[in-house]
RNA sequence: GCCGAAGUGGCGGAAUGGCAGACGCGCCGGAUUCAAAAUCCGGUUGAGGUAAUACUCAGUGUGGGUUCAAGUCCCACCUUCGGCACCA
């Protein structure tokens, strides 16, 4: 066979790959640096592989097959996430076991996987579905389940040592066990599920859209079930934190980021106002909480809201709870109360879904209570609304309406108080702000004790500041109490305009200074200073003094509502706080803790941190998932199966068809799911496990997957993990990677694995689309421009067009007959069907698996999303045949080398610079990731190769080297032609020797004002010096620069080569 | 709406702040061939210019800025793609 003929290359060095076990992983031998590199594993669908899936594995490949030849132990498996919903769908359909169509798909998988030559090592293929893996999955649940997190040391523990309080501990068993069980990493709550009645089955959020199942288009509604939950918000902290501690895509980090949710405020406490409560009622509640402090659980009649911004709590004007906040039915009152159910009835028959649906439109209900907002005071009405979730921060929140879109929507609709707390900083000139920031500060201080009296500084006005638009807002503040000693006036010696503000003081010279660094704009003088009487109505002394029913009679008069002007949008940005007693004039940043201090003194209100991130529902209704291994006794109470028992295996059911009832499917195996035990009789859990169980620990057992006796030898743990290298797709970005870095921590905390986090790098590949389309749109058999119309709206004809039938104008593609006609070009996703599916098994069949290895990995980057194009595939096909043809006689019958390759002469000088550039440059890319641009380099290589006339094995061998962790299967044969005994696996990889990378002479661009006026060659060892003085005798540049000045020369030496720059004027 | 990524020839894409367009595809021309495929050689950003070589100017989504020098750094904006969904 002379010439490249894929198929009987790829299958002898497949066969013998497997049938020498080339690339057994090394078990015992420890000795030498270790390397575990992963691929995300498939699920095995019964559409078999996509190109996706075998562009991370070459990537991964290349990388394991190079480090061997480095000298690393590597290990790089593979395996199935066989358990999940498609099997389980069709075992629904045809009554075919999940266990059949899955073995079949595997079948498949591996087929297709080992027909594209990478080097895994088989013998540590794993299956979750296989009892002997989901047995350890079972047995981690198990560890979930008996581990409590210890928010003191912030880690988890086992169960035994959760301290039981004595007042739990004397109510006896039954008190202590649930005590524990509230406090598992895995427990039990109720929680609603999509139950859809026509289907009689319940149905993963994927599977209903718009409030209707996806099969059938039924309608679907949530029901509470009971469900197993994992606890992974106790790990929010570590699994944000832990984030900076790996060599992950940033994005990813930050997607993980916005999913945990971190956000640091407050929860503050609302009194319900109660008209018959009495002042002395409420004095001694205000002065319990300042004794005692912020209550771990608020008492009846408090509302306890989160905020981020508890520096608007002035501008609370309203409170919202959720429909289900329990406080709802003890608050409505009486007349309130017809309106509030029916509400609420609405509200909980609809799905998230719908509510997403309808909440473009924010609705509402008044409860017809009140609260006393605890900064100024006053009286605001309790609503209820579904915008506001339980599940996020208290279930209720403070409205802001003048600095929050949706509380300003819904006060908007309502007809509720806006009240501004927060100005705008670009909008208010610098001054104003500094003169609120004096103020602010002075109150403080004075507050303190620290100052007494009043002062009166000026500020003077740069001229640079719009006075027009000072005196505007100075108008505007007229009648605010902080602007009331404003005086005007002006410099008689020059353009300065200045304000006068009138203080309090005694002392000032200490905090002037202060002022000083500010906007140097603004000058700060003061004026003068005058102990004095002035009835100041910030005293917040006051609020404290009187009651709330004296307070709110005062604000009906003096009340803050009176400011008439309304913002036409809510300001949600940072900024000044404003009317906001001790807080006024300080920074957003400032106001908050300030606020936060302040309340917090009173017992108020406590500095708190919220999450986003929700526990893990972690029990499914279906057949095809790992069991619990859980039993519940007679009285309902819940405890582990004993981890001799385990695996506790799927049994076997009659019909896949769902229950009809919103129970799970292993109700069915009614023999399995009751057993008895010493007299007496236990439940069996009858949920399964969702998919994610499977994947949040496979990588651990690869690393000893045929231990029976225990998840994996610690040893071996200790040797290879953490995960070097992780390839996989984005979509992944989140749950998985989330899930299993809990898992992980979790196994931390308990001792069995020895690092924090289980991927130390992670590297998403990008999307393959379809090929590029060009598509051309007909109305009525005429043409329109695409730019005309809504291309995902279009219901008219749309006509595929070549690429000889369009051209660029301009920066759009048209018909190339009609330049006015627009016509869209675009590479869309691969999709069954779209019909632009690429099938792995055609490529290879065409091609070979190296051609299509190499032409993943030659698209473009990894990580970018990009289309496929089949005359790429061949691009990279016609270089393999470039390569073989410089190395294999195509002339000869019998295999042999072409007569160019001797190893009588020695590689010429040029032959060695052009090798040891190419192993440089080859090693820097695989090192990388770059796989583009590494082989882009083999092709220069190649194309450079071809057309010497004698080719050393010297240099042609190492090139084979280079070549095979991309196309394995014809490095391995060109290798054997070359002369070699054995497998090219692990021949050490080429090294370059830096010297013979410089060429001889070099070529130095000359120019001028930034533009390339002449070239150069000069010797490679020339100085700087050296090159300037040759430039300046350049009779180019002599003949630019005559009669002109050189201002300036730059000699750059880049690793691309020299250049000098002259700046000439003139 | 929010978050993230990306905009460079006809296409995929290259370019530690230093000669934009490497490498590949496509296209054009040539060689080889009875012919075709395959292969090999040359050309291929645009505009001007020349018999031709030369040469000149413009050019990395748009508008500003920093710098001797910007695809690359900074600011604002536009477009496309991906993800999220009332998160207080």
């Amino acid at each position: 066979m002379p010439s490249y003929y894929p198929k009987n290359v790829e299958p002898k060095w497949q066969k013998f790959w497997l049938e020498h076990k080339t690339f057994r992983c090394p078990d015992g031998d420890h000795s030498k640096p270790k390397y575990y590199i992963l691929d995300m594993f498939p699920y095995p669908s019964g559409q078999g592989l996509h190109v996706g899936h075998p562009e991370g594995y070459t990537a991964t490949d290349i990388l394991a097959r190079y480090k061997r030849m480095r000298g690393f132990n590597v290990l790089h498996p593979m395996g199935w996430d066989a358990f999940g919903l498609p099997a389980e769908q069709y075992a629904v359909q045809t009554n075919t076991h999940p266990r059949i169509t899955t073995a079949q798909n595997v079948a498949n998988f591996r087929r297709q996987i080992q027909m594209l030559g990478f080097s895994y090592d088989w013998d540590r293929e794993i299956d979750t579905t296989d009892p002997k893996y989901y047995r350890w999955t079972q047995w981690i649940f198990v560890q979930l389940y008996n581990t409590w997190f210890d928010a003191d040391s912030k880690r988890g523990r086992p169960i035994s040592e959760l301290p039981i309080p004595a007042d739990i501990a004397a109510k006896g068993e039954a008190a202590v066990a649930e005590y524990r069980n509230e406090h598992r990493l895995a427990y039990v709550a109720e929680i609603p599920v999509n139950w859809c009645e026509a289907l009689g089955t319940v149905l993963a959020n994927e599977e209903v859209i718009n409030g209707r199942s996806e099969r059938g288009n039924h309608p679907v509604i949530r029901i509470p079930l009971r469900q197993w939950m994992l606890r992974i918000t106790s790990y929010a902290e570590r699994l944000l934190d832990d984030l900076n501690t790996v060599d992950w895509p940033e994005p990813i980090k930050e997607m993980q980021r916005n999913w945990i949710g971190r956000s640091e405020g407050a929860e503050v406490d609302f009194r319900i106002a109660d008209p018959n409560e009495t002042v002395e009622e409420i004095r001694e509640w205000l002065e319990e909480r300042k004794t005692h402090g912020f209550p771990r659980r608020p008492e009846e009649k408090i509302i306890r809201v989160f905020t981020t911004r508890p520096d608007t709590l002035y501008g609370a004007t309203y409170m919202v709870l959720s429909p289900e906040h329990p406080l709802v039915d003890s608050i409505t009152t009486a007349d309130q109360f017809v309106e509030v159910e029916a509400y609420r009835r609405q509200a909980s028959a609809k799905s998230d879904m719908d509510r997403t649906e309808l909440a473009k439109e924010k609705t509402g209900v008044f409860t017809g209570a009140f609260a006393i907002n605890p900064a100024n005071g006053e009286s605001i009405p309790i609503w209820i609304a579904d915008y506001v979730l339980m599940s996020y921060g208290t279930g209720a929140i403070m409205a802001v309406p003048a600095h929050d879109e949706r509380d300003y929507e819904f006060a908007e609709k309502y007809d509720l108080d806006i009240v501004e707390v927060v100005a705008d900083p670009t909008d208010t000139p610098a001054l104003l702000l500094q003169a609120y920031r004096w103020l602010g500060e002075w109150e403080r201080r004075r507050e303190k004790g620290e100052v007494e009296g009043y002062i009166k500084v000026a500020l003077i006005l740069n001229a640079a500041v719009d006075v027009e638009s000072f005196l505007e807002d100075r108008e505007e503040h007229e009648g605010d109490n902080l602007w009331a000693e404003v005086d005007l006036f002006e410099d008689k010696d020059g353009p300065d305009m200045g304000v006068a503000v009138s203080f309090i003081e005694e002392d000032f010279s200490d905090v002037l200074p202060i002022y000083f660094e500010q906007d140097p704009d603004t000058e700060v003088l003061i004026l003068s200073f005058e102990p004095d009487e002035h009835d100041h109505d910030h005293d917040d002394e006051e609020f404290e003094d009187s009651g709330y029913q004296e307070l709110m009679e005062e604000n009906e008069t003096a009340g803050l509502d009176d400011d008439d002007d309304i913002p036409s949008a809510p300001y949600t940005s940072e900024g000044i706080a404003i009317d906001s007693g001790p807080i006024s004039g300080l920074p957003t940043r400032d106001a908050k803790r300030i606020m936060i201090s302040w309340l917090d003194a009173k017992g108020l209100a406590r500095k708190t941190v919220n999450y986003k991130l929700r526990d893990w529902l972690f029990s499914r209704q279906r057949y095809w998932g790992e069991p619990f291994p859980i039993l519940f006794d007679e009285s309902g109470l819940h405890q582990a199966v004993p981890e001799s028992e385990l695996p506790i295996t799927l049994p076997d059911v009659e019909d896949f068809k769902p229950t009809g009832r919103p129970e799970p499917l292993l109700a069915k195996a009614t023999d399995w799911g009751v057993i008895e035990r010493g007299g007496k009789k236990y439940r069996r859990e009858l949920n399964t496990m969702p998919q994610w169980a499977g994947s949040c620990w496979y990588y651990l057992r690869y690393i000893d997957p045929l231990n029976e006796s225990a998840p994996w030898d610690p040893a071996k743990e200790n040797y290879w993990m953490p995960v070097d290298l992780y390839v996989g797709g984005a979509e992944h970005a989140v749950l998985h990677l989330l899930y299993s870095r809990f898992w992980h921590k979790v196994l931390f905390d308990l001792g069995r694995v020895h690092s924090a986090e289980p991927f130390q790098k992670l590297v998403n590949q990008g999307m393959i689309l379809g090929e590029i389309e060009y598509t051309g749109f007909k109305v009525n058999g005429e043409w329109v421009d695409a730019a005309k119309i809504d291309i995902s709206e279009f219901d008219g004809e749309r006509v595929k067009l070549t690429e000889s039938q369009i051209t660029k104008t301009g920066d759009r593609f048209t018909l190339i007959d009609n330049p006015s006609i627009g016509i869209d070009a675009r590479a869309a996703k691969m999709s069954k069907s779209y019909g632009n599916v690429i099938n792995p098994d055609v490529v290879v069949d065409e091609y070979g698996a190296d051609s299509l290895r190499m032409y993943e990995m030659f698209m473009g980057p990894l990580e970018a999303t990009k289309p496929w194009s089949m005359k790429g595939v061949e691009g990279v096909w016609r270089f393999l045949n470039r390569v073989w043809r410089a190395i294999i006689n195509s002339d000869a019958e019998e295999q042999s080398l072409v007569p160019e390759i001797t190893s009588a002469s020695a590689p010429t000088r040029d032959q060695l610079r052009m090798l040891h550039l190419t192993i440089r440059g080859v090693t820097e890319d695989v090192e990388g990731l770059r796989f583009n641009t590494a082989i882009s380099k083999m092709m220069e290589y190649v194309n450079f190769l071809s057309r010497e006339s004698s080719r050393p094995k010297e240099v042609v061998e190492p090139l084979v080297l280079l070549l095979s962790p991309f196309a394995p299967h014809m490095a391995e044969e060109l290798w054997q032609v070359l002369g070699h005994q054995t497998t090219l696996a692990y021949e050490p990889w080429p090294t370059f020797d830096p010297a013979l990378c410089e060429a001889d002479e070099i070529e130095v661009a000359l120019q001028i004002n930034n533009k390339v006026r002449s070239k150069i060659v000069l010797p490679a060892n020339v100085t700087d010096e050296a090159i300037l003085d040759a430039a300046h005798k350049d009779e180019k540049i002599l003949a630019a620069t005559a009669g002109k000045q050189i201002v300036k020369s730059f000699v750059v030496s880049s690793r691309n080569g020299k250049l000098v720059n002259f700046v000439v004027k003139g």
